[in-house]
DNA sequence: ACCTTTATATCGTGA
DNA sequence: TCACGATGTAAAGGT
C-alpha cells in the first residue's frame, strides 16, 4: 500500500488519466512517478524534461487499492498502476532554492547608473519601472523639455514580441502628447526583430553583463 | 561509481553549480537527480513540479569520482556528491508521448469550418496559417472585393501580448494596401485586454470548444 | 543552426 | 483571487 502522506518516487508500470484545462491519456508504460510534501505530482517518461503530466503544489493524492488519484481545483490525475517496480520514501528531501545571477535586474540596474554612456540628452529624470498607460516600462529618462526616452531591456535575445511591447508604451506616452524616443538593450539581437526595431524607428542599445 | 552510460535516478546530499545563458548556485542539501537516456539531467528539490537546476537532451554526463559534470553547447551543470543516498537504474523506461485533446488547432478548426457562423462577408478564400509578412495568422478570409479578415485563435485566456501580435499582422498587411479588420478568437478574456482590443478597432470571438 | 510560436507552460507580483 | 509579465522558460516547427 502506498502512503500518500510521505513524499516518494514510485517506478511503475501504469497508465494516467488527465481531465482539466485540457485532457489527455498517456498509454500504458514504465513510468517514474514522483510525489512531493506539497501535493505535487508528476509523471515523467524517459525522455525530455519536462514531465509528462503533472499537478501543481496543493494538489490532494487519493489512493485506492492500485489506483492513484490526484485532485487539484477542477482538475484531476488518475494513474492506474499495473505493476510496482520500486517504491522509496525519501526523508529529509530539501527544499533550498537556487541563487541566480545575471537577471534582468542585473541588466536594468546596469543601465540605470551608468545612463549618461547609453543615452544622450538633458535629463531631469531618470527611473526604473516608470508606469505608462500600458503598463511599466523597464526604465525611462524624461528631458528639461518634455521629450520622454523609454527603454526596454532584455536578459536574453531580443523577440519581435519585444518590441512590439516597447511599441506599446512608446505609443501611449505619445498619446499623452510628449515626444518619445524607444530603446531596446540587450546583450543580443536577432536580425528579423532588428529590422522590425529600426521599421519602427527604435534604437538598439547593446547591453553586456 | 555511477555509470552515466544508462538512465539513474540517484537521491544524495550534494550542491549544484551551473554556468550557462546565466548563473546559479544551490546550497548543500538532499536533492534527488534524474538521468535520461536521451542524455537529460534534472535535479528536483522536495517541492514544487519544477526541478531546480536541469541540461535538456543532448548533454554529455561525465563521472569523475564523486563529481558529476553534465556540459551541452556553452552550458554546465556541476554536481557534488557529498553522500550517496540511493542509486536505482531504470530499466525499460517507456518514451511515449501524452494524447492531448482540447488544442489550439482544434478551435482553428472549429473557425474554419464554421467561418459564416461567425464571420460576414462576402468570401473567395479561406485559410489557416496565412502568411503576413510578419509572420502566420491563424486564419484568414479574402472578399472578392480584396478585403482581408484576419484571426488570432488563442485557447486560453488572450492576453495584451496576443492583441499586439494580431496588431502586427494587420498593420503589416494595411502596409501591402489591402484594408483589413482584425479578430481575437478565444474561449475567454480579461477586461485590460478587452478595452485593448477594442481600442485598436479589433472584433472579439467567444469561441468555445 | 537560428528564429518563431505554443504550452495543462510555471512562477511571482500587484491590484 | 485574478490579471499580467518574466523565465536559464522547454519543446516543436519552420527557414
Amino acid at each position: 500500500m502506498i502512503d500518500a502522506t510521505k513524499p516518494f518516487i514510485l517506478f511503475a508500470q501504469c497508465e494516467v488519466i488527465y481531465e482539466g484545462r485540457a485532457a489527455s491519456t498517456l498509454e500504458v508504460g514504465n513510468y517514474l512517478i514522483i510525489h512531493k510534501i506539497d501535493g505535487s505530482i508528476q509523471i515523467q517518461a524517459g525522455d525530455k524534461t519536462g514531465p509528462r503530466n503533472y499537478q501543481g503544489a496543493g494538489a490532494i493524492l487519493e489512493v485506492r487499492g492500485h489506483i492513484l488519484v490526484s485532485k487539484r481545483k477542477k482538475e484531476t490525475i488518475t494513474i492506474i498502476v499495473h505493476k510496482l517496480y520500486s517504491l522509496n520514501y525519501l526523508s529529509n528531501w530539501s527544499c533550498a532554492e537556487i541563487a541566480i545571477i545575471r537577471t534582468e535586474k542585473e541588466l536594468v540596474n546596469k543601465l540605470f547608473y551608468n545612463w549618461t554612456d547609453y543615452i544622450d540628452g538633458d535629463f531631469t529624470m531618470v527611473r526604473t519601472e516608470f508606469v505608462t498607460p500600458l503598463g511599466p516600462v523597464d526604465l525611462a529618462g524624461i528631458e528639461t523639455d518634455g521629450h520622454h526616452h523609454l527603454v526596454e531591456v532584455k536578459r536574453t535575445n531580443v523577440s519581435i514580441q519585444n518590441i512590439s511591447q516597447l511599441n506599446r508604451y512608446v505609443t501611449a506616452i505619445r498619446g499623452t502628447g510628449k515626444t518619445t524616443t524607444g530603446y531596446i538593450a540587450s546583450p543580443q539581437i536577432g536580425c528579423r526583430a532588428r529590422n522590425y526595431c529600426e521599421s519602427l524607428g527604435f534604437n538598439y542599445i547593446r547591453l553586456e553583463f
